[in-house]
DNA sequence: CGCTTCTTTGAATTTCGTCAAAAGGCGTGG
DNA sequence: CCACGCCTTTTGACGAAATTCAAAGAAGCG
């Protein structure tokens, strides 16, 4: 299920969390990394855990949810590669507080509190780093926090999908791909929404051909459209 | 409206961001702050502002709400003595994500981009504590995103006055009393539901002697009944 | 004492979640 | 290669929860 593998030091390079670091401290960070792979819809960790370390994703997704005291659940976010994942714990309680499930095989790397602290220390920039990423991520998630509260499901589905373009979308002949497969309930979990909502909106989206649901890829075909339906209210 | 004060380093240790640091990190930081004094309900930056600096509320409250592009607006947080604010902006993109108003008479201080990222490179834990800071934030962030996609409006106004008194509650003869002035447009902003559902829970609890809402203030007298309105389902 | 702001309460409307059931797709194993 | 079974998706009907609109009452402030 989980096999260690190599990893470059040009596979360390592109992650968020060492961006803007000198050769040497790339180095470091590869000699202190764990890499592993896993399968599709393999478990890296469960919400509670401890042993926290921070991860982050060199190829492939993975997909972050967090279940209530009750059965409702959220996705939390869905890591594209070069993001990185699990790593706030090591600064608050020290346990997960959400799952971690590849979306597809996944390859990823990760680091022990006291690696990450020592790469820290010695290299402030990661510090750095790891707040401008942890900031960027609180401000996206206030913003979804506004517009769970304040618009409607079918805005929500539509910045849901918009969101993932941008974040881990490439062009095609048809118009941008989400890099990794959603299945209906992944798009409903991060749009705050039930399955049988989300697929209403997509199905009848899809009809009036704004975007393309095949083999649980999305395409978006005419964004400035969907993007219309996120600012106005209509279905 | 906005008088200049003097700062005392020991307003200064009781900052969550200069936690655990030496008298001399206490001193450097209490001579670069930037000191002030605030009347009730005024503005101390608007959403788009730049110039932005990293703040924390000495004594007083000061409530951080975002508006989307239509009207719809949230409490993104209120912010209680020893908390900072308007930070994360620092590290992103320069502008501040909301407006920060205050919610009494408030004292507070702040610290330019320049000499905020002195104080990390000379003293890496502030680094760290404001990972710590904006780490615990993003998961309250994400908790209260899962409840407000997940579960329903009484449990939500159950929640966020419970999560008040958590952080700025003091204990009265009569139960805990969250430390600033609150009106229900506000709990309904922090809720994420409207004036009039928040109305109509919070007053049915004050008919069951839950608690007590006295000149904006509120009191929360059991408790424990209303963490079990948090739980469950009932109204 | 009058004005403004805040709060309460009622009634109608709407959105969305829930339940049920059928249809489709994909992979596996025979 | 086909058939079977499981997972996913679609679609309809219903009901409940909460927003919206309206208006009156209460409370604080100058």
């Amino acid at each position: 299920m989980a096999g260690d593998i190599v990893i470059a030091p040009t596979d360390i390079a592109a992650l968020e969390l060492f961006r803007g670091l000198p050769p040497t401290a790339l180095g470091d960070a590869a000699a202190l990394a764990r890499a592993r792979h896993f399968a599709r819809e393999t478990r890296i960790f469960s919400q509670g855990d401890d042993g926290v370390r921070a991860h982050a994703v060199i190829a492939g997704g993975v997909r972050i949810s967090q279940a209530g005291s009750d059965g409702g659940q959220i996705v939390v976010r869905f890591i594209a590669p070069g993001e990185m994942f699990g790593a706030v714990a090591l600064f608050t309680n020290g346990r997960y507080p959400a799952d971690a499930v590849t979306l597809a095989a996944t390859r990823e790397a990760s680091w022990s509190e006291a690696d990450l602290h020592e790469l820290m220390s010695r290299y402030p920039q990661v510090a750095i780093n790891m707040i401008r990423v942890i900031g960027r991520r609180l401000q996206e998630v206030q913003d979804r926090l506004r517009e769970a509260s304040t618009q409607r499901a079918a805005q929500r589905v539509a910045r849901a999908v918009l969101r993932l373009a941008q974040q881990a979308g490439h062009d095609t002949s048809d118009g941008t791909a989400i890099g990794f497969p959603l299945r209906r309930r992944d798009v409903a979990d991060i749009s705050g929404t039930t399955l049988y909502t989300a697929s209403r909106f997509l199905t009848t989206w899809e009809k009036r051909g704004l975007l393309v649901s095949r083999n649980r890829h999305l395409v978006l075909c005419r964004a400035s459209e969907i993007q219309q339906i996120a600012e106005d209210a209509p279905d």
